[in-house]
DNA sequence: AGGTACGTCGCG
DNA sequence: CGCGACGTACCT
């Protein structure tokens, strides 16, 4: 009986009781983002026009506790069996929808709309069907049904699941990852095990590197024939590889070789199978892996005029410089879609890292700015720019961009922009929606806790459960604070 | 049409 | 700062 037990929490003043028929006529708080005039300060303390508790209680009845409503209606075997308590037990299988609403299916696969249509529910039914999986879909296919088998084939065919599934429904009980202390150690050993194959891959994979190294000419993925670059890549790859020793095994078992030495490439298809829920780690890596060495070989290119072209494209006009950010961001997205999202993905754990890289790698930028470039770029994302501005805000995490393109030539009429701009951003609040990150540990949580405040009132609330709410999305949004805006103010 | 969840507000 | 509420963007 959750719902009984949060009463004495926040007992409104029985002045909102039945005053929500008022809500038409009284000067009713308004969010910010509605889209009606809100009117300066409205009265504060006009009568809270809110549902009555009782009303709420109802909801919290109907919201019951562990999983959202649509998880919920995919409740299957013995939850179901056993009606009315379907919140207590059972395989409880997200649906699509759900996942794909939760952004479950998403966070791999760029766009959701690129999932429409898309074969994806056909693979995996193919896979439920034959617990052997098909290897030889693409790697964006393969990326969403990792998350997708992660949720689904443990249900249908590890019997483990119910266990699995009902352990996480009690929060704060084992890993965060791993929802069950046994699945853990299944799971590490399972991972262990593969980590011995690794290492044999790892080997080869250290010489077919050194045999790279060696090779001058070589016509391979490595487009730069520069030897200090080659040599200083490979070190990157090398050094990347520590961390895809633990994250590649996964797929080692099922791809065979191919991933490992693929990765060596800047193509690479890591195709990865699922197997157990550790392959969360692998979906989620991976593209990061990918875009590490990416990004390292595109750092370190011999010539850095590379770099300040990229950064002049965008700069060339200045005033084009949305258009020219959602030209190349469209053309990007009708172009490989998916692989963008990888790219942003991994861009996201590599925020800090690429963020310092541009610092180093623009002799021109002093530090600072750099910073005034990167805010005006959140303003200028964040503003009421009608196209593409989410994405562009969105699709790098929300949290951290890489530095603006700009450079300090056209810092003062960035700065002349920013002026104009900065009413509008301050008149609207609003922004479009920050989407989760798909990364975080909030994120890899499935299951709703049920428990929390968000759970319980999600009615109301329209929250999603504070254990998977995503950690980016908890940070400030525009960490422009106004004190920074006054700093850019009396930068100009 | 309906669901989920982000942004934002008022309040304590 | 956290909570509760609400508007609404975004998705199926
Ligand atoms: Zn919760
Ligand atoms: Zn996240």
């Amino acid at each position: 009986m959750p719902h009984t037990v949060k009463r004495p929490k926040k007992v409104q003043p029985p002045r909102k009781q039945n005053v929500k028929k008022l809500k038409s006529f009284t000067g009713k708080r308004r969010a910010g983002n509605s889209s009606n005039p809100r009117g300066p300060t409205i009265c504060k303390r006009q009568p809270v026009t809110r549902k009555p508790k009782a009303k709420k209680r109802a909801t919290r009845v109907i919201q019951g506790r562990a999983i959202s409503k649509d998880t919920k209606k995919a409740v299957t075997g013995r939850a179901s069996k056993t009606n009315n308590t379907f919140n207590v037990l059972g395989s409880i299988r997200c649906t699509r929808s759900s996942q794909t609403q939760n952004g479950l299916f998403a966070e791999l696969a760029g766009r959701r709309r690129s999932l429409r249509g898309s074969q994806l529910s056909q693979i995996v039914l193919q896979e439920v069907k034959s617990p052997r999986r098909v290897v030889t879909k693409k790697t964006i296919k393969a990326q969403e049904t990792t998350e997708q088998d992660t949720m689904k084939n443990p249900d249908l065919c590890d019997p483990k699941s119910d266990v699995r599934q009902d352990e996480a429904l009690v929060p704060n009980r084992g890993h965060p990852t791993f929802n069950s202390v046994s699945d853990e150690a299944k799971v590490e050993e399972d991972r262990e095990s593969l980590v011995l194959n690794a290492a044999t891959v790892v080997e080869e994979k250290a010489e077919v590197t050194s045999e790279m190294v060696e090779s001058e000419n070589n016509p391979g993925p490595i487009q730069n024939t520069d030897q200090p670059h080659t040599e200083l890549s490979d070190l990157l790859v090398n050094s990347c590889d520590s961390t895809v020793n633990v994250d590649f095994v996964c797929t080692l078992n099922t791809s065979d070789l191919t991933v490992s030495t693929l990765s060596q490439s800047h193509d690479i298809d890591p195709q990865i199978t699922p197997k157990d829920s550790s392959q969360l780690d692998v979906s989620v890596v991976s593209p990061v892996n990918e875009l590490l060495q990416e990004s390292t070989t595109l750092q370190h290119t011999p010539d850095p005029t590379q770099v300040v072209d990229r950064e002049h494209q965008c700069t060339l006009d200045p005033k084009a410089k949305d258009v020219n950010d959602a030209d190349v961001k469209t053309k990007d997205a009708n172009d490989n879609d998916d692989e963008m999202y990888n790219k942003n993905e991994g861009a996201l754990s590599l925020l800090s890292l690429s963020a310092g890289f541009y610092c180093n790698s623009l002799p021109g930028l002093d530090c600072e700015s750099q910073t005034a470039t990167y805010f005006l770029n959140k303003l200028l994302s964040s503003s009421e720019s009608t196209q593409s501005s989410f994405d562009n805000e969105s699709e790098t995490g929300g949290s951290v961009l890489a530095p603006g393109p700009e450079e300090a030539g056209a810092s003062s009429f960035l700065e002349a922009e920013l002026h104009q701009r900065l009413p509008q951003v301050q008149q609207r609040r609003e922004r479009k929606k920050r989407r989760r990150c798909g990364a975080c540990v909030p994120c890899l949580r499935k299951i709703n806790c049920g428990q929390c405040s968000c759970c319980l009132n999600r009615k109301t609330g329209h929250q999603i459960c504070k254990l998977r709410k995503c950690v980016e999305l908890k940070k400030r949004p525009f960490p422009i604070s106004a004190e920074e805006v006054g700093h850019f103010t009396s930068f100009a």
